[in-house]
DNA sequence: TTATTTTTTTTACGCGCGCAAATTTTTATA
DNA sequence: TATAAAAATTTGCGCGCGTAAAAAAAATAA
């Protein structure tokens, strides 16, 4: 179909009889060039298909198109699914998503921002490691790059937070709990990676309380992203020596759940609200999974719609502005009870 | 620690005593210096902190450095666990891996190969949708671009392909079946997005008819990625309904058996085994999630550590000697039985 | 020491585009 | 139709680096 090869912007303002600033201007806003030019434009390039090289683009430009997206772990479905929809928001407000994660630990954390910065990204989306992060050397990073953290929150790092309100989730299930039936125990690890395992513990005991309840905290050893594992191995430590001091267990988040409950199975005990059941298990989540556990998982589920797109948005706003938040804007969302089987 | 502003190559070439096309030779080679001349350079790395700018470094090369890895769906466990092992690998190989989702369907494939082309990689690695792909898109790309092809399948299209053995695994767990119980059905979806489901149902019949068994499909309908789901809904009505001409059911992955689990503990059915079981159920990839199933899934796991590793080092070949492949090499790994408590 | 090889330096061009200022052309308004 | 405003064009510089050829310097071999 194209004859003449176009290699460049030059040789498609040619061919197209449009100068080559012109074309240029096309490029970056369509809109921009009147209706008659962009048609003629848009003619040609039906015909020639000719598309800018975005390294030289990039180069020049003040500003790059280029948004990092960071999540923890890409293995956890949870933030697979929470990530596919904030890549969604990008790619619609014309900008590139570029999706990392940290699952390594808290150098490929570090190492993630440096190849970000690598490609002098407008803006950042982070859910940091957490407990574990290098928070000097991410704040550092966030001085450079205009950055927005969600999902954990690192005290004053970034342009703004957005999260869950643990308070507000974790009193809603332990109400609920009580309400119907024995009061929870606590089931989490002893040093748990992301820094909401501490708003929940501390959520819980703060709930309990209020209910006139005693709190009962079960803390495993455990390092790593291996929750299942963990909840499995720890759930059938306590149900074989009969350690529950009561027949309900809140888990600290849905994939101990997970695990916890697969050893329930095994070991025989009966999980449900049921007059037949040994055990009631509740979780925190609302992991993709959760739904499909054996009883289903009765948990709290996040609001993350609302965070990823308020997280998305507030960057987008800032990259605009070309100008840095005056005041660290930090939003928790709350969270929903979801009943199902188990609790 | 740096008074001087190192703004490009030519600044750390004067502050560091060494010529710019030097400097250029070593971040493009660092053994291609001499030992003393790497001392000096590594010295001033350290007090200044430079980095070619990787777009110039791009515009100017023959061949970029950026591999493209695109899977069906990184939702998916699975899928998400094959991407992270062969980014380590080609991390370690020295090339900027790009990882992309195409879980939207075919025309998100074709986008994320055409957002690949933009950044013209050297290389790209591709786990295709299957029946769904637009194969002759993808087979246009992969003639501009080395592309190998693993998971899926697109007969002739890319250098090379690996995948599972879907004949020999099959016919492994069949057997397994045949010789401890009832013979299975096989449960799929009667319209599968992934090509290995056909492969499978095929291998059921063969496996079958060599152990002069009657092969019996049972096929849902359902679109999607919702697997667990569609599991769930079609076991609740054959498990209701009284529908399962045996004891034992081989499903074609093992997120449809995870739903089916689901279903029939819902529905009071005890799966495993043992003398008080009414059911037996079977997956396909000891997927993550399926040691946590209840009962724990009896399931075949696939080489993905080879898979995954065949696929890099074939491509990183083909880069390497900037040729064509001169034939398609398709190897196919065996699976591997998983024994749980499910069958 | 001299001759040879290897490495570095010098010099210079080109990549494909963004961007700015001044000029010209086209469109909208009076 | 004249006038103002908007859009397009011309011209030209610069981004930061790869790369090539020739000259110079350094390391190695004879």
């Amino acid at each position: 179909m194209s004859e003449p090869k176009i290699k460049n912007m030059e040789d498609f303002a040619a061919i197209s009889g449009i100068s080559r600033p012109t074309i240029s201007k096309y490029f970056n806003d369509p809109e921009s060039v009147r209706k008659t030019t962009r048609a003629r434009i848009e003619a040609a390039l039906e015909q020639y298909n000719y598309r800018p090289n975005i390294y030289a683009i990039n180069q020049n430009r003040r500003q790059t198109k280029n948004i990092g997206l960071v999540v923890p772990n890409l293995t956890d479905p949870f933030f697979a699914g929470i990530a596919r929809t904030m890549e969604g928001m990008i790619l619609k407000a014309g900008f590139n998503p570029l999706l990392l994660s940290s699952h390594a630990g808290p150098e490929q954390e570090i190492a993630n921002l440096d190849s970000l910065r690598a490609i002098k990204p407008a803006g950042v989306l982070l859910a940091p490691l957490g407990r574990a992060s290098d928070t000097a050397k991410v704040a550092e990073f966030a001085e450079e790059v205009p950055t927005v953290l969600f999902d954990a929150n690192l005290e004053g790092v970034g342009e703004a937070f957005f999260g869950s309100d643990n308070d507000q989730s974790i009193e809603l299930i332990v109400e609920y709990l009580c309400r119907t039936g024995e009061p929870p125990v606590f089931f989490e690890m002893k040093s748990p990676i992301n820094p909401n395992a501490y708003k929940r513990r501390a959520a819980y005991v703060a709930a309990m309380e209020r209910l006139d309840q005693k709190p009962h905290l079960i803390q495993t050893d455990g390092e790593g992203w291996d929750f299942e594992e963990i909840g499995f191995r720890e759930g059938t430590r306590l149900i074989s020596n009969r350690l529950l001091p009561t027949n309900t267990v809140l888990c600290s988040n849905d994939r101990l759940a997970i695990g916890f409950l697969s050893a329930a199975y095994e070991n025989g005990l009966r999980v449900g609200l049921g007059a037949g059941s040994a055990l009631r298990v509740a979780g925190h989540d609302n992991h993709p999974f959760s739904q499909y556990t054996c009883p289903s998982l009765t948990t709290v589920s996040q609001d993350y719609d609302s965070i990823g797109a308020r997280s998305v948005e507030t960057l987008l706003r800032l990259i605009e502005s070309r100008q840095r938040a005056t005041t660290r804007d930090v939003t928790l969302f709350e969270g929903r009870l979801i009943m199902r089987g188990s609790a």
